[in-house]
DNA sequence: GATGAATGAGTGTTCATTCAT
DNA sequence: CATGAATGAACACTCATTCAT
């Protein structure tokens, strides 16, 4: 047995979010996905089970990946603004480079394939700054609400901000990034 | 000749909404939208153009009909917390009673079919919140910082607020309102 | 009850050639033709009891219209290959008038359309033309041939001559009539 | 893989000229010959593009075929009469047995697919022939008249004569031929 | 492992026709 | 007489998926 090859792998990942992307999730069919990663559509039934499972992996793998480029230099024994200032800074330079992959979240969030994600598994890969801020609250440094709520003002905005038109009309520059996270701060302080 | 039928506009209009939520743009085939309407699938194309249009029209409906919502007991004379108050409360209370519409319209936001409406014509119709926002900059009493930016906090959460999976698990109360409300103004207040 | 209206008669008529001749016969559809004439669709089946039967007598009245231009002046007491001559000038005087008629009947006559036609009674129409070929052969002025064989040879090139492509790329003068005269006469001449 | 059968090729080929004789294009639909090909209506778009390819190549592929039997023992050394005589003898043998090939062509050729195909392409294939007209005129063996009037007289009747109802009435025999081809002759010869 | 051929089921859309007005 | 609304049936075509190689 050949060992399967990674590089298919990878362009059936870039040609899934590619395309979804420009044409939606209804125009992405298999043969069009398989054409964009230059492998037969038979291809892609060897490496995911369907197209349901090809489109679901392919929205883990970016939040794993994005989780991972989010918690780099995470450090809690900072001060608690600092934490979450430098999250922001690694989310806009992840969104900054990988604009595509946080689109393609963003439409399959909003999408019935949403329902098809172990969210729970997804959120623990975010485990340490839930942490942190439970921690503010305790602390009185964070108000006291409905965590979902906090985590409304803090995270999303950050998604928003890198929606397509925005980032069209608005180039994000560092003093934009930092009055940004000001306003997130402003929200969720006491 | 018959007469148009009004009560056919209104099904398929409910049924676009349904089935969307449901299933999702890609599945929502215009005979299964025909059917959950009771009409005949030709019948959509007396109505609509394509299916394009009918799910413009049906985007373009519901952000009529939000924003007549969201306006109401719209007072430019109180003072600029008050009104932004009472647009959080009317949008509530709108989420609260048309949450489907809602649904629609973010799955709506995030897929393709977002380019093909004129977005200036829609902002249209919030006109008057962004011209109190406006005034609140110049009289100091909120953050001068670009307009979308200011926009992403305190719109955008309210949508996210009414997210499927929050509004599931957490029952929004008048006080969990008011202390969302709260977050947002300290996010946007100078 | 009113009378039906000649004009939307008339409509309906130049409307069914104009498109056939543009669109053939497959996409010519009734509301298509509808459309043309500036009538409901509904209205057609006012004048006919279905589209083919729309189809089959335009073409029926094209051919009668057709054999009077063809017989003017139609005088059995002149020299035959005279009575021949004149009725290629009036053929082509109608060709050149009413190109898209002939168009139109050429490309029904080989559509499985034809099949609904009494061609006897069309050849009615014709049959001076036929009497003259048939005293020519007893004379020893015309060959001794099938008939069938000399109508091919007299009657099916004049149509041909008017065939789109090759009235574009030729416009056909008074001295190329006459020669091809000639070569019909001297096909057929014993 | 499976490889691309031949058989499915030529049943598609054969159905489709079947079909378009009997109901003619725009009765005979995608699964309607798909059905008489005894394939799947899908099938047919992996032998070709669509439709109307599908009818424009299955035209080609008769002309093609006509071309090359016309040309059969085709010897530009023998008397020009000779020549065409050939081309005749030629052209019925091949309308006798393949009488359904040239009918698709005829209704093809009236109808507005006939715009589609590259006809000078077409002719490049009847060229000898051409080519020995030509040299007919300038030996002054045959009538100086426009080649596209010459063309009508001699090779249009050959396929009108194929026509179903006449070849019905009248089964051509060699005499006959040879009397039709006298006519031809007799119409251009100087 | 990799693939192009093959397909039943489905797509969005248009059709010829009827109906109520 | 005239019509726009309404529709079941059909259209050309694409889909996700399987299969033989």
């Amino acid at each position: 047995m050949r060992i399967k090859d990674d590089m298919k792998q990878a362009a059936l990942f870039e040609a899934t979010v590619k395309l979804v992307n420009e044409i939606g999730f209804s125009a992405s069919s298999v043969s069009k996905i398989a054409k964009e990663a230059g492998v037969s559509p038979a291809t892609i039934y060897v490496y995911h089970k369907n197209k349901e499972e090809l489109i679901v992996s392919t929205y883990i793998d970016i939040k794993q990946d994005m989780s991972r480029a989010v918690l780099e230099g995470f450090d809690p024994t900072l001060p608690i603004r600092d934490i979450f200032q430098n999250v922001w800074l690694n989310m806009f330079a992840y969104i900054s480079e990988y604009r595509n992959y946080v689109q393609f979240t963003e439409q399959f969030a909003s999408s019935p394939y949403n329902e098809l994600v172990n969210h729970q598994e997804i959120e623990k890969y975010f485990k340490p700054v839930i942490a942190v801020l439970q921690r503010g609250i305790s602390q009185k440094i964070i108000k006291d609400v409905d965590f979902d709520i906090l985590a409304t003002f803090i995270f999303y905005p950050i998604l928003t901000l890198s929606n397509a038109r925005l980032c069209r009309t608005v180039k994000l520059n560092d003093a934009m990034i930092e009055k940004a996270f000001t306003l997130a701060w402003d929200a969720i302080k006491l």
